[in-house]
Parts: structure tokens; C-alpha cells; sequence
DNA sequence: CTGAAAGCGCTTACAG
DNA sequence: CTGAAAGCGCTTACAG
């Protein structure tokens, strides 16, 4: 029941400087290595000294109110909990981010906003000083946060492309990608290519994979048919159930791109269960390259989403927006690679 | 270049006060609700509005740095970068922590520790007065940080057990889920029971889950064979090859028992590459139950693994350690359940 | 080059 | 019940 206080005493830079015989400001000077000032060598080590042996670390919270800067980051996940669950980019692009930002001496401030209009939002961080600078993952085109945050200035970059505003974002490229995929089957000789999406067309990844497909059948003079297209959304189950119908179709595709692994896992379970054989009777493409796919049967071909460059690459604009970097027009797509599995064959189909 | 200073005007309690027409001391009291305190309902409401009206969040700094709490909780991840990728438990656990932490109106603070010594370890966020409490992911026994830890009396909560600490933890439990395991097959008939291990038994869930087996093998009366159990190491191809040396033993197992269903994945593999049938010919069950395993060939009979409840619970244990509640041996062991599905087929062999 | 002092925006005894 | 004032531990102009 007693709450026991820590038993670290709380050592404050007044401790330092007494220790080392100078001034607070000094020590603050020497500590947060200040440009422009000329401190002579032996005082400075002595001073890091003081703190070292004190093991002295600045109070945050002190730090913050007076300079203005809070030395941390936010980044907030808009994405629903099945959504986070089946999220296997979710400990890359963090880790992405999390390298980036401890390289800054910073720090990662993780929320999750589950709906738009979610109470709890992470407006809160911002208006609360929380943060200095945030990354939106996944953002919603109906949240009514985005478009006041970019009017606001404050430094955001959107993990995921958002059409309609002019905020900085990183993305992978969804169009480019979903090309290689479709692409592929083409080369293999398939002509009835059908489409099962990661998700519906209101979210942008999916609406680009949508429109890779159209662009790598249009470049090859394949007509578009929209029986072959289903809809899928981010599970496995989802694709299972929209390779079931493709499959009754009376004239099934012969081979199926699959815009998400995870909704592809769905999709092969349908085909493995309809008793037919992967890739010899249809062969499948899918895209993010989860590690999971290396070991789907047959393993999946796929496209790779590079997860953590994406993590990376976000921090890093927003690190370079915190620094002053003009903000306008910030776009940046991240190239996609076919890996060449199993699930296609390697042989031409006729 | 020119850096751009944002465009909301700080609002701070001051100006609440004024518009509400009381001091700033009642905006204080009536904002955090501070208990004992008996304002009239008139004024509380004029202070609700105005906060509203000028859309007022206190500043995180200040509000810490008067109070001495940050209202902020680190979670640590010591593990490497290779780990941390194929962590398909990481988002569901991370959510656990997130939701009771938001409920608590925390802030959840991020950080990865990469080596037992790492420079830029997590040491700083306490020292730094950075975080009221820590959840440290996966300790290591060789983190110097932990006993330092414990000593000075900062809540700390483990997430993942480590032996020879008495601080608190929260941990699946290994032993009695790896026994649901080993006896499934074992009710099947099978007798010779193979294991491949989720990592080396330096891990603690690795050793706990070789506990389980030999305990269940004990139980039956079988008697242990060393050569049926090979080392994995969280990643698939360490299944991969583990399995390939079971399947080249002179006498294989009729069942294997993968402590992981990541390295289950490859074990599955080599089991298809030489041409064997899974559960005709060999039995597998993982352990884990990521969202994957339903959709392997064939889905996975596997123990299912709280993540979710895993993270929860932890940010529980912490929010009652930080309440002041005694926190001397406080253990938690989550339930396993076995998930049956395909892998190990239904029928008895012989 | 270095120090004294103000100030960051809250909370919290302490009076009244 | 409410307010004036001190104080949290830093950083940062400003003097010297």
C-alpha cells in the first residue's frame, strides 16, 4: 500500500555546476553543445566530468518549457484493431522510424487513432505541446484533423498518401508496383488476369493498385474485364472468399494478381480447397512481400513494399521540415521490387 | 528556409481564468478534476466552457515539470533488428498497452533497445524524468540496466519473464501451453514426438517450452530422445533446417512439435520438399498462433498465444504499481489455449 | 568567456 | 470555496 518514492535523488544541473565550479549556464552550454560559443577545452571537460560522474540527465519536462521543443515525435496509427493486427509492416516501418528519430537524439511517441472523429484524438498531443513534429500512418481522407493541422504548420508528414492535400507524404509506389505484378503474368503469356484488391477503392493504396492493373493490361492491349475484379479488405478471409467466386466464374482467370499477401494467403487457401494447383492451373501475384510469403505453398511471387525505408524516409522529411526545409510539395514514392517465387511457374501458359 | 513558426496562438490556463472570471488555480483544480476539492457546479461549468471555447490543452511541459509526473509510459523492445521484423505479435501486444494507457489518459513512449549496452539505452528515459513507468519487452539477462532498475524502485513491469528478478512480469504461460501441445499429439498416437525449439534455450520462453515438452513426454510415459530435438531461432529458415535433419534421422518423428509458428512455416516447407504429407505422414504443431498460421498448407493446429490480452495486462500491472500498490512478486502467467485445425489430422495413428 | 536573472506554464501548499 | 505566490528545473537573452 505504501508507495514507496524512488530511491534516485534527483541531481539537477545546479548539482553540476557545483561540481564543477562554473555557472548553470555553462553547463547548459557545454551539455546541449551550443553553436557559438567558444568554451575553453578545460572547462568544458570538466563539466562533462561533473555530469558524468553525477550522472546527471536534464530533466525533460524542465528542458521542454523552457526551450519550446519537446524532443519527441508522434507517431499515430489511424487504422482500426483488426486492421493493426494483421499489420505485418507495422515493426518494420517503426523500426524504420524509431532508428531515424533516435539518431536525432529524439524520441517516438506511439497512438493509436482508431476512429476519425475518435475522442481521444491525437490532436491532443499536438495541442498539448506533446510533440514537435508528427507522422500520420494511414491517414483518412474524412479526418477532420488533417486539413486544420496543415493549415496550422505544424510538422506533419503522412505515411501513406492522402489526395487532396498538399501535406508532405511517403509512400510506396502503389501504381508502379501493382504494374510489375500484372506485368509479370503478361510476360508468362496469362490473358485472363483477374484483380483481387487489398481493399475497397476508398483507401488510396488500394484505388493505385487498381489503376497499376488497368495501365500494365492497357499498355498490352488486354481488354479490361470487370468480372475479373474483386474487392478485397486487408484479411485473409476476404480473399479467400473473392477467389472462391472468381473461381466459379465460367471462365476463370488463369492467373490473379493479389494486391495484399495477407488477403493472398485467403486467396491460395480457395484454390487449394477448389483442389486446383498453384501456379500450373493459376498462377498468383501478390504485393507487400510479408515475410510470411516465403513460405505460403507454393511461395508467393511477389511485390516488395520496402517497409522500413518507408519508416525511414518519413522521419527523415519530417526532420528535415522541423529544421525549416520548406514543406511545400513534398512527395516522395518508394520503388517497389518483383521477387520471383513460386506461385507463377516459370513457364509460359497458352 | 525560412522556418515558419506555427500559427496557433498559445492559449494558456491564464487565459481560461479570465475568461471563466476566476484564478488560475480553479482552472487547475477543475480541469484535473483534483479530488477533495468541492467548486460549485456553476463555476465548474463556466471553466469547462471557456477551456472549450478557447480550445485549451495544458502544456504537457509545464503540467510535468509542477506535478513531477509526466503521465507518459516507455515500452521498451530489447530485441534486434532481424527479431523485431518477423514480431508478428508486436501490433496486437502494442495495442494491448495502448489501449489501457489511453485509458489512463498516459501517452505511450516508444523506444527499441538494440544490445544489452546500448548507449542510447532506455536508462535515459527514466534519467531523464522522461516516463512515470516502464514496460521493458523481452529482457535479457545480461541487461545490466534491469537490477539497477529494481533497486531504485522505478515501476517497472516485465513483459516476458526473467528468471532471478524479483520484478514484476507478465508472461504467457510457456510451460502449461507447450504440455496442450505435446499431448494433442501424443492423444493422437503418436510416439515419436520430434521438437524444434523457437530459439535457443538462453531465451526463456525457448527453455520454458522444452520444459513443457519434456514434461508431457514424462507424463506419458515416453521415454526423452535428444535426438529429436533441434535448436530453432525465431526465423523460418531455422525450421527449415531443423526440420530437414529430423526428416534425414534414420527413425524420424511421427509428430513435431514447433515452438513457433514462424518456425513452423519453413519446418512446413521442408516437409512439403521432400514430397511428405502433412498430417499424413508427419504430424506438426506450432505454437504462437499468428494470424498466418490458419493459412498455411495445411492450416496450422498451433497454441494460441494472447498478445493482445499479453500487453494489456502488463500496462495493468504497471498502472496498480504506479498507484502505489505493493508490487513485490507480482507474477502473472496468461492461459494458452490449442487451436485444432489441420496439421495434425484428427485420426489416431499407429 | 561566463554569470545573474527572467521566464517557460503549470500545480500546490498556504492563507484568507 | 478561491486566490496570491512560490516553485518545478531548465534555457536564453542580456550584462559584464
Amino acid at each position: 500500500m505504501a508507495r514507496r518514492a524512488h530511491l534516485v535523488k534527483k541531481v539537477t544541473s545546479q548539482d553540476v555546476a557545483k561540481l564543477a565550479g562554473v555557472s548553470r549556464t555553462t553547463v547548459s552550454l557545454v551539455l546541449n553543445d551550443v553553436p557559438g560559443t567558444h568554451i575553453p577545452e578545460s572547462t568544458r571537460q570538466r563539466v562533462l566530468e561533473a555530469a558524468r560522474k553525477l550522472n546527471y540527465y536534464p530533466a525533460a519536462a524542465a528542458r521542454s518549457l523552457a526551450s519550446g521543443k519537446t524532443h519527441v515525435i508522434g507517431l499515430v496509427l489511424c487504422e482500426g484493431p483488426d486492421k493493426v493486427s494483421a499489420d505485418a509492416f507495422l515493426p518494420d516501418v517503426m523500426r524504420g522510424i524509431a532508428d531515424e528519430v533516435s539518431k536525432h537524439d529524439y524520441t517516438l511517441l506511439f497512438h493509436t487513432n482508431v476512429a476519425p472523429n475518435d475522442p481521444n484524438s491525437y490532436m491532443k498531443l499536438v495541442r498539448g505541446h506533446h510533440i514537435d513534429g508528427l507522422i500520420v500512418s494511414a491517414p483518412r481522407s474524412d479526418d477532420p484533423n488533417l486539413p486544420e493541422l496543415a493549415k496550422s504548420g505544424f510538422p506533419t508528414v503522412l505515411h501513406g498518401r492522402l489526395p487532396g492535400t498538399d501535406i508532405p507524404f511517403v509512400d510506396v509506389d502503389n501504381i508502379g508496383g501493382a504494374e510489375k505484378a500484372v506485368n509479370h503474368l503478361i510476360a508468362l503469356g496469362h490473358k485472363r488476369i483477374g484483380l483481387i484488391t487489398n481493399a475497397p477503392v476508398s483507401f488510396t493504396s488500394a484505388k493505385a493498385r487498381l489503376r497499376g492493373y488497368e495501365k500494365a493490361l492497357e499498355k498490352a492491349g488486354i481488354p479490361l474485364d470487370e468480372n475479373l475484379i474483386r474487392y478485397g479488405y486487408f484479411l485473409p478471409e476476404t480473399g479467400y472468399r473473392a477467389m472462391t467466386e472468381l473461381l466459379e466464374l465460367p471462365k476463370p482467370p488463369t492467373g490473379v494478381f493479389v494486391a495484399s499477401d495477407v488477403v493472398a494467403m485467403g486467396a491460395l487457401a480457395a484454390v487449394h480447397e477448389k483442389g486446383l494447383r498453384v501456379p500450373e492451373e493459376i498462377a498468383i501475384v501478390g504485393f507487400d512481400d510479408i515475410f510470411a510469403s516465403a513460405y505460403t505453398v507454393p511461395a508467393l511471387t511477389t511485390v516488395h513494399l520496402p517497409a522500413y525505408d518507408l519508416g525511414r524516409e518519413a522521419a527523415k522529411m519530417l526532420f528535415d521540415i522541423m529544421g525549416g526545409e520548406d514543406f511545400e510539395n513534398r512527395h516522395m514514392f518508394l520503388e517497389t521490387s518483383l521477387i520471383v517465387r513460386k506461385s507463377c511457374g516459370g513457364v509460359k501458359v497458352q
